[in-house]
DNA sequence: ATGGTGACGACGG
DNA sequence: ACCGTCGCCACCA
């Protein structure tokens, strides 16, 4: 099976309010620095197929939506929005609608103290 | 096999 | 926080 059609496969995959970044895609498929090759697999996206792919569960780092992506971003944040997913500002809520755990950009702040 | 390309991503200014 | 660069990967001619 190519990496393409991996990728395909993987978005499949996504549960409706689930996303995905194009790197996380990648780095579950074994290349954790394929994340512009996702990008590619998803614009070849042969049309029959095309249709039934979840291709906007897939988002850009930061949940934030490509403008490239075919000038669909319009279309893409109407989907996502459609089935429940939440938006900081311009941004998808990865905490809440990512499908795997963000990676910690520190160990968890201040547990003793936490609270506030 | 080599080089160019793009729905990306981490960094630095 | 926003924008420009550079690096990376799979695909195709």
């Amino acid at each position: 099976m190519t990496f393409f059609e991996q990728v395909w496969a993987l978005v499949a995959t996504l549960p409706r309010g689930r996303v995905l970044t194009y790197g996380q895609v990648a780095a579950l498929l074994g290349v954790p620095r394929g994340a512009r090759a996702v990008g590619w697999a998803l614009r070849a996206l042969p049309e029959p197929l095309a249709r039934r792919t979840p291709w906007h569960r897939v988002v850009g780092a930061g949940g934030r939506l490509s403008p490239r992506a075919s000038g669909h971003e319009r279309e893409q944040r109407r989907r996502l929005r459609a089935e429940g997913v939440t938006f900081r500002g311009e941004r998808v809520d990865l905490v809440r609608h990512g499908a795997v755990p963000l990676k910690p950009l520190r160990a968890s702040p201040r547990r003793s103290a936490a609270r506030r």
